[in-house]
DNA sequence: AATGAATGAGTATTCATTCAT
DNA sequence: GATGAATGAATACTCATTCAT
């Protein structure tokens, strides 16, 4: 049995133990939450001192920051692809959808949960994960559309807000599955085109019937 | 002795004081957060004796469970108007999200900010949330997009994911203004419209240019 | 058994809890030192929880303050009726010494061993001891000096040093005490005198064989 | 490279490391005292990691002691010369004080402060202290005072008493520096010649005005 | 009902010491 | 000998909850 990682510690590299760790915290933070989680549960499920924790981590709101910078790093990783679809609008929003919802399903969405429910109270870190994720998000959201509604792609909004209502969208129907909703679970697959059609074409009935993009499901 | 009820608690009715406890918890946990936040803060931020929070709710879990309660109360008294406006999809939509907005912001955005905070980290609240709030809340929106649907106002997207969506839009953006964006901050009277326009009418650019509804910001 | 106070702890006013408590850590500081006393040893002693050491004292270095309050309590206490005798240097310096040795002596001195042991080692505590309990002595031995010399009662000495010699004097035989001298332990009494003669007339030998006070032992 | 020593460790005789650690010991001590020192601070200050300490030391007790050892053989070799001036009290008293306040000012008053600190307060370090320091030192005192009580050099006092209360005011003036006295720290010089005029002769005027020793400050 | 002192279980963090490399 | 990561016991302090008054 070779890929037991998980049971037979031994032979850690330095960074090696460093990820046990931060995988550890984020199984008990997903179970009990930060505040409830405890210092001893977190080495108890990455098979390690109470102490040993602090060689790698300052603190336990460092474990935390920690998280959230491995969130960022997955994120930014795979945006890149992103960046570079700069076609037509409902291919640039399918492919954003896709981006976001496979950062933050899986094991993701663990994090993310942890990570939004200490956000939402927490002023400090709030402001941190502003900065380091709306923010940027954001910035890349208003570029586009402006070079969309520049290229008469899509109707003159205002940037600003409509990439609020598109990332609240993203961020609103990933807080509902969090939420535990049954529909969302089960057909998550099918959500992104839902999502596609409805900030693509409203919910509106055609007029014309010639839309270019029209999607139901 | 009637206008010193909130400078000089003596003489409170039995509910009264209930109510002082519950707005002290909700400013309490609004600040600190549920965890962080003690008993001893509410009940100073209350104006009476620790243990006397004990004589009106079980533990400090029922204070929360109590907000959950408030903001329930809050949110079925009015949409009971809303629920009875099924005229056309644009007058209904634009209802439905003045009414969830109203409910959601002011004072009642911080019971919410702590409410959702515990709510992702507590399988057992989690729970009576989604039975209390969200699903009554879907139930509404399938009925109401079926119906639409029938009547060909609304394209034959399925009900079920719409609403998610559809909810999912209206809590993102709220949550969003919680993680402190300024922008959304700033202009969110301007919210609605947006948010209605892109559900209606979509980012796509009109094509037969006569639809009924068209709004922009 | 009217008198067990000690070992029945039930009905205690307030002030006397703190008290309790006072004693109690007079008894672990001097047995352990205070680095090494732990809360919990004078809850213990003290007969109560740990909780409730914190509903009298705001943390653990809080207790030596106050015994350092206590300790200048009882020394003002008793150095009334010495600020009053500024009859002749003799009897002067005996009332002077006799006060210190009483304040610094029994129980006393447990509490100065510990808190020297502690001035010693901590900055923020050894300027408080200076200005509290040093200061006030220097002050009071310099003016006595000073006038003892002008009517020509002493030596025409430095005040400055020489207060400082003179209760350096007093410090470091009490020191050597607290250090576990036996001679000094057992025969204690005669230490006043032997100190006064000392400093009142000197080593050397009597040339006029005719001073005012002659006292050996 | 010979004169790298202080500042690039590597190559150090096994005796020249233990000294660097007694160093670093004796600079932490002084700066946090005993307890509040750590092996690691230790270590960081002789630059050498927390392990090699107990390749020299067994714990971190063994560094005090080690320390004490220190100062006594520092005492010893000081004291060789002294032992042989047994001319007049007068130079006797001069030179015992000298002696010591040399030993215990500069660098060894730190040692002093954190030994003292921690003796005060550890029953087997005390007995330790006054068996090694204390003791010899009084035995020479009272040999030295027996000595010129019979050549009638000095007043005919209690040879035991009068020798703790002679190292006691060394001591008690030692002490009051240590507990940042101003007019100590800034006129230490002068110190001796006080001391030794009070002890000599006392505070009382001469009478006869033909001592032999008469020193003013 | 109101009080607030008392409780004591619970927790993050520190640090002397060990030991595999 | 030197290293420094790992250990885990130890501890100050907090806080929900109880209950005698």
């Amino acid at each position: 049995m070779p890929d037991r990682a998980e049971d037979v510690p031994e032979r850690d590299s330095s960074g090696a133990r460093r990820d046990r760790i931060l995988d550890a915290a984020t199984r008990i933070f997903a179970e009990k939450g930060f505040e409830r989680a405890t210092i001893r549960n977190i080495a108890g499920a990455a098979g390690i001192a109470d102490g040993t924790i602090y060689n790698y981590f300052a603190n336990k709101s460092a474990l935390l920051l920690a998280l959230l910078d491995r969130l960022n790093e997955t994120g930014q990783r795979e945006s890149h692809f992103a960046a570079g679809s700069e076609a037509d609008l409902s291919s640039f929003l399918r492919g954003y959808l896709k981006q976001r919802f496979a950062t933050l399903t899986g094991s993701g969405s663990d994090i993310f949960r942890v990570l939004l429910s200490e956000v939402l109270v927490d002023r400090e870190l709030r402001k941190r994960y502003y900065q380091e994720v709306l923010a940027p998000t954001f910035a890349i959201g208003e570029r586009a559309l402006l070079q969309q509604a520049e290229q008469g792609l899509s109707r003159p909004l205002d940037p600003v807000l409509t990439s609020r209502v598109l990332a609240g969208m993203v961020l609103g129907v990933l807080l509902l599955r969090l939420l535990g909703d049954p529909p969302l679970q089960e057909q998550w697959d099918d959500v992104p085109d839902v999502l596609a059609t409805v900030i693509l074409e409203g919910l509106l009935p055609e007029q014309g019937g010639h839309r270019a993009t029209d999607q139901r499901v």
